[in-house]
DNA sequence: CAGTGCCTAGACCGGGCTGTATACTGAATC
DNA sequence: GATTCAGTATACAGCCCGGTCTAGGCACTG
């Protein structure tokens, strides 16, 4: 219906397009997904594309930015649930990464899959995309402090390495029952940074 | 019939032209590799390439497979060294990753590029691609085993997890010194499930 | 009414892509 | 010498792509 058109038309074109895109590309790929397609699937013309970006490249980075913005809410809204310890909120990370992966809709990482689709370390989609993965680890890093866990640089890095493999690796193999075992190394680890012994 | 030939020229064509198309594809990604690239950088002719493969996904898939021996040879090379004990060689898969990953010419894991380029799971490459994570698993599996840990086929899935994490984050971030924290975080699974506490 | 701003619809261009068809070369084999 | 066979060179068909251009619709505003 084209009844309420009168309130952020110019906004919701752009949003709309944007959100469209974002889909695709994760779904697809950006290789293999034309313009065409995502003008179709969000209804819109493609002047008023190219009045918003530049280019298709310019497109696919402000999805970047998108995905790391949807994927951040979603890990964030888990991990900062009420009444959790800061460790809990590191074995939350594994909380996220169940349900994520088990979600009929997922296609590994939006970061990592860009980073890979454009690997010349110096493109804007490729360093966007290691951005993201800076953010995560501060993020991780942060927790773990908050944690009182010892060297929780370290640690985080170490249950990072986890949270990325369990990603890609069910990504390619489609076996979530992956997740249960980066949780079970990760218990490990964080009890050995919290000085405990099994 | 055809295969009588003495001549190494005729298998040599083909394997010159598997060899160029792993490079390209393995550096710039397969869909955005023409075939044209390939035939130039091999200097074969156009129909010589379709003599030998029915299409470019057949020349991609035969890619994947490529990709997986050279990986596995130098794999198993690092790791089957002379004297090592089967706990050691555990071990010896981050040396592998670390020389690995310095390399100038590492661009990820060629089985992980191919799965991200090719995302839908019933598509013959990235099952092809999902094979040879299995067979990646099992190998380490019955490292795991040999080295005598309690719970191998666990402790091997937490260790591979870590190698792809590592592999896919130094790809993204460039951060070499990730494969330390992957290798320490080996070492404390590995201690743990070797019944030690440290 | 005239003007303005956002959007649509679709034609169009240049270029790259996969894949095929044709005619030729050169060497080995019979 | 004739045949066979692998490979070469090149042109080309057909398609899709990103991006531009034009003409016009529709709502709001002064």
């Amino acid at each position: 219906m084209s009844g309420t058109t009168t309130d952020t038309q110019s906004t919701s074109r752009r949003d709309q397009l944007l959100e469209t895109a974002t889909e695709l590309f994760y779904r697809n790929g950006c290789h293999t997904t034309g313009i065409d397609k995502v003008l179709a699937e969000a209804g819109v013309a493609k002047m008023t594309l190219y009045k918003h970006f530049k280019s298709k490249d310019n497109l696919v980075l402000a999805a970047c930015e998108r995905f790391h913005e949807k994927v951040r809410e979603e890990f964030e809204e888990t991990v900062n649930e009420e009444g959790l310890t800061a460790r809990e909120r590191l074995e939350a990370l594994f909380d996220f990464m169940d349900r994520w992966s088990r979600r009929e809709e997922f296609w590994g990482c939006p970061s990592i899959n860009l980073a890979v689709q454009y690997p010349e370390h110096d493109h804007p989609i490729h360093q966007a995309a290691a951005e993201h993965k800076q953010f995560r680890m501060d993020y991780v890093t942060d927790l773990a402090e908050q944690a009182g866990l010892s060297n929780p640089r370290e640690t985080a890095r170490q249950l990072v390495l986890l949270i990325e493999g369990v990603t890609v690796m069910v990504q390619v193999t489609g076996d979530h029952s992956l997740v249960a075992s980066a949780r079970e190394g990760a218990r490990t680890l964080i009890a050995r940074a919290a000085g405990e012994r099994s």
